[in-house]
DNA sequence: AAAATAGCCCTAACGGATAGCGTTTCGCAA
DNA sequence: TTGCGAAACGCTATCCGTTAGGGCTATTTT
């Protein structure tokens, strides 16, 4: 599927990757504040612009590699197996993030995340967009037939759950919790 | 307890009032990416750093009344009645605080913090604090006890109930319907 | 009245983000 | 092969929110 993209591509993946690489260095480095989009762009060797012709944002530079979140969460839903209970579905996925944000690499990120209140704000509107997403495909599947409340309220638990999680002493134990109180809630609204 | 403030405290509460309404009036009449804190300071008639001085960023210039939200829902639940129901005092103050939020003169600001991503995320990360010092509040109480999580995930979810009635057609219902969900979810973590 | 303080102003600047415009590099087809 | 359009990038200048530094004046306190 993805064959030889041409030259230009490859170019153009390979600045963004050396600046959201050369970002995320310099930032556990000498911390997120104290490392502007100057300094990046001087040190990946670009121009300032070019940075932002490739990230929307500054905090958008720490967040690169969680695009897919948002596929993966309307995914669990939408191809799930045909019998599979909903909340199920959703509960595994989610405990699957939040695995993937408290492996053991990523402590250093998240220890930065958690330090900085841009960053922090950034990725909990994240979590509101991948909430509409979810709340989206929730109220296009057939087979639920629930309210839209019902199914915007679920998704906003969801990622509620994530976050929880992911601030949790125990983040496992933490989504096993709260999805228990979204199964009883969702369970609540059945027609 | 409001004795004579003295002329001063007086004057910069004048101030500040002076800025807040100026800054409303603006941003109604042009928008609010239209408008700049030069243009508020130049229009109220006082110094850009004054401005800073009253509001801890343009944001807060459009949420200044929403101060008493937080204090509001903690009181909520410490001061209800003895063998009130939990859920049940938290449904009624949700459902005055989307009362005022859907009042009559306030459907141009909804308006417009709706058009606005930064003033979304904003009130978002306000829903975030209050959802924390709720938390705080559950856990503290003795009658609940409860598990953290569960205090955490509770306090996520009433306010969750809020913001999604205030973007709701129909606000009323939308906070009964979330807070049916929430009432099976508290349910489900009953020691 | 003198001293302390609070509120405010002015100037200057910092850092994120963008617009305008020119240059190079590449893809594609005639 | 050549030529052209588009994409990627750079440079410059600028806007905007926000803050620091320093000073002035009205009010409050002693």
């Amino acid at each position: 599927m993805t064959e030889p993209p041409g030259r230009r591509e490859r170019k153009k993946a390979a600045t963004r990757r050396k600046i959201a690489d050369t970002a995320l260095r310099l930032f556990l480095e000498r911390g997120y504040d104290a490392v502007g989009i100057r300094d990046v762009a001087a040190e990946a060797d670009v121009a300032v612009t070019t940075v932002f012709a490739h990230f929307a944002s500054k905090e958008a530079l720490v967040f690169e590699r969680d695009q897919d979140f948002e596929q993966r969460l309307t995914q669990a839903v939408t191809d799930r197996g045909p019998h599979e209970p909903l909340i199920g579905a959703l509960h595994r996925e989610v405990r699957a993030l939040v695995g993937h944000c408290t492996a053991e690499g990523s402590a250093p990120v998240r220890r930065m995340i958690e330090g900085s209140p841009a960053l922090r704000e950034y990725e909990e509107s994240m979590g509101l967009r991948h909430a509409q997403a979810l709340a989206a495909a929730l109220a296009a599947d057939p087979g639920l037939s629930r309210s839209t409340t019902a199914c915007r309220a679920t998704a906003r638990f969801a990622v509620d759950a994530y976050a929880l999680a992911c601030q949790a002493d125990d983040p496992g134990a933490t989504v096993d919790e709260v999805f228990r109180m979204i199964e009883a809630a969702w369970e609540a609204t059945a027609p």
